[in-house]
DNA sequence: ATGGGAGATTGGTACTGTCCAATGCGACTC
DNA sequence: GAGTCGCATTGGACAGTACCAATCTCCCAT
């Protein structure tokens, strides 16, 4: 069990007091919760700033705060397919298509930050939600950096795979997502028509110091999935 | 001119230091940044947690804060579709298709929290950048918190009026973003051959206290539009 | 009843100070 | 020359205090 921080602890332990409050619910004040928990009312705020970003609260100067009404979605967290299936009560699955090594090329070069000649190790897997297809997914990794990466690893979680064998730790992600017209192959495989449409998604995961740790493709069924996520206005400039 | 607060201040100030800095270029440490800005340390933190949340820097315990590389975006901000298009580099513009006033139904009285039979300000129009179709967008407002609002106020920046003529303050969406097969009559609007896909945007704007306000929905041409965002790993549970 | 103003309440901003934990560099050892 | 150990540096975590700004409430004048 690792320590956790004093907000950390306190985010959670709030998460959990809202957990079965009707929205709209005022919180304690920052005051209270100092006392009540034994923190000062920094921590307090750092815990409730967690909350507001997650969308799990907001605070109205002078009024309170309270818990957050869920309209269509919380915010978006960088999750792997598994997650995210089992977050929408759906069982995950995978049936790997292709593995082995080639060349980075123009595209995935620039996105790892390599050679376009330089190999990479690309995986490609249909994902599967409740035993139906649900999209095609295709990772490519530095071979470089991951030495000794074999088909036999591909079953269970491949960021927990990076994490403990390579100590590579994807903390953030950058996403383009697009809708496309899926071709013959891929409709195929992902049981739909041709010519139906697909959710695209472009992610290049990288690590604590934004370097670039691994290039994922995914082409998600467009009668089956969905994104969801919450945006605010930022200050301007 | 609007007071700002110093670590807003003090944020701008930085990111104006930063513009044409190389990727991981450190800053100045923490302590030195308070010094030479005349603030406190948590002033100079929170405004780098700003910078940090934005995409902008990186953090690293012991290491130092750095410029943080541009991969392929920024994060995600709630922006008018003038902005996002301004952004983009393109000019935007509109035509207006349809106006006036219809029941919410179902569907929408759900996302804007009211009675189906309630009447709704329906506004549909034709969106374009650099002259040519980009999306097909339909706002829906409750008729009973827009008063007056006629056609002729549709020209300029619909948050604009919003705010200024009935202090309605978007300063949260959320959004649920699809891949679909375009109708007749969408490809025809849009310039584009029929069945082609789209990416469909649908968009409930939030106000301070997170009562829904505005709904919109978005059907954008799939060859002239993509979203780009970043996500970061938060903590479980 | 109704409108408005004073004051208490609540989140927002900011400073000071202290200690912890991860990092990285350099000196030292083998 | 390669590894390793220790210390200085840097961001992370907290406590405590003070004051500001938006909000809400409640009482009073009309």
């Amino acid at each position: 069990m690792a320590k956790l921080a004093k907000h950390e602890e306190l985010r959670q332990r709030l998460l959990a007091g809202m957990a079965d409050a009707p929205p709209h619910t005022p919180l304690p004040t920052e005051r209270e919760i100092a006392a009540e928990h034994g923190v000062s009312r920094n921590t307090v705020r750092q815990a409730l700033d967690a909350l507001e970003q997650a969308g799990g609260v907001y605070r109205v100067q002078g009024a309170g705060t309270f818990v957050a009404p869920a309209v269509v979605s919380k915010s978006l967290a960088l999750t792997s397919f598994s997650e995210d299936m089992r977050a929408r009560e759906m069982e995950p699955g995978a049936r790997l298509l292709t593995a082995g090594t080639v060349r980075a090329g123009r595209r995935i070069g620039d996105f790892l930050d390599l050679d376009p000649r330089a190999e990479v190790f690309r995986i490609g897997r249909l994902r599967l939600a409740d035993g139906a297809p649900m999209c095609l997914e295709t990772v490519h990794l530095p071979t470089a950096r991951v030495p000794g990466l074999a088909e036999a690893d591909l079953d269970g979680s491949l960021y927990q795979l990076l994490s403990e064998r390579y100590g590579l730790e994807i903390v953030t992600a950058e996403q383009v997502v697009r809708a496309v017209d899926l071709g013959e192959t891929e409709s195929t495989l992902l049981e739909v028509p041709v010519g139906t449409s697909g959710l695209h998604v472009q992610r290049v995961g990288l690590d604590r110091r934004e370097r670039p740790v691994e290039a994922t493709t995914t082409l998600y069924r467009a009668d089956r999935y969905d994104i969801r996520f919450a945006v605010r206005r930022t200050p301007a400039s």
